[in-house]
DNA sequence: GCCAACGTTGGC
DNA sequence: GCCAACGTTGGC
């Protein structure tokens, strides 16, 4: 799951934790959201930062639900299009499990052979989530030193 | 802050 | 159903 710094970073989900995951607006993430089981380990990807790239781990404990701020005409998310009979946006509640010695930067995932398939390191890439498969796993908690 | 890449919207 | 216009993402 991908999350500019600035907005909220892994440090803001250590103190406020589990965090409903508003704001998806891709169907395809969404979809991949509502896929997602409770338990499920998730990468913490910080975008739009100096070192972009993986700062650690987070955990889904609540599945997939209709996100409310799609009704909510004040917030930034809503959705005209979308009724409480008919939602069309759903959140997960991640929480933070913890942060990697070290960031493993977007580099070092280009560098990876396991990452070269994956649209996280694509060119011009808008998933803000997406699934990992085991290889990738195995390489990832390899570069953390964990 | 710039801009390439991409998804979505809406006129036709 | 095409595709130009638009808005957003995210590396740099």
């Amino acid at each position: 799951m991908k999350t500019e710094p600035s907005v909220f970073s892994l440090e803001d989900l250590a103190h406020r934790s589990p965090e409903p995951w508003d704001g998806i607006r891709n169907y395809q993430a969404r979809n991949f959201l509502r896929s997602m089981q409770v338990g499920d380990d998730v990468l913490f990807y910080h975008s739009r930062c100096p070192i972009p790239g993986i700062v650690g781990l987070a955990r889904i404990c609540a599945a997939a639900r209709p996100d409310p701020t799609q009704y909510d005409p004040s917030s930034h998310y809503f959705d005209p299009a979308s009724s409480p009979q008919k939602p069309r946006w759903d959140l997960v509640d991640v929480a933070y499990v913890r942060s990697f010695p070290r960031t493993i930067s977007l580099d070092s995932l280009k560098a990876h052979p396991a990452f070269q398939d994956s649209p996280l390191i694509r060119k011009g890439n808008r998933l803000s989530v997406l699934p990992i498969t085991p290889t990738q796993w195995e390489g990832i908690l390899a570069m953390a030193d964990m």
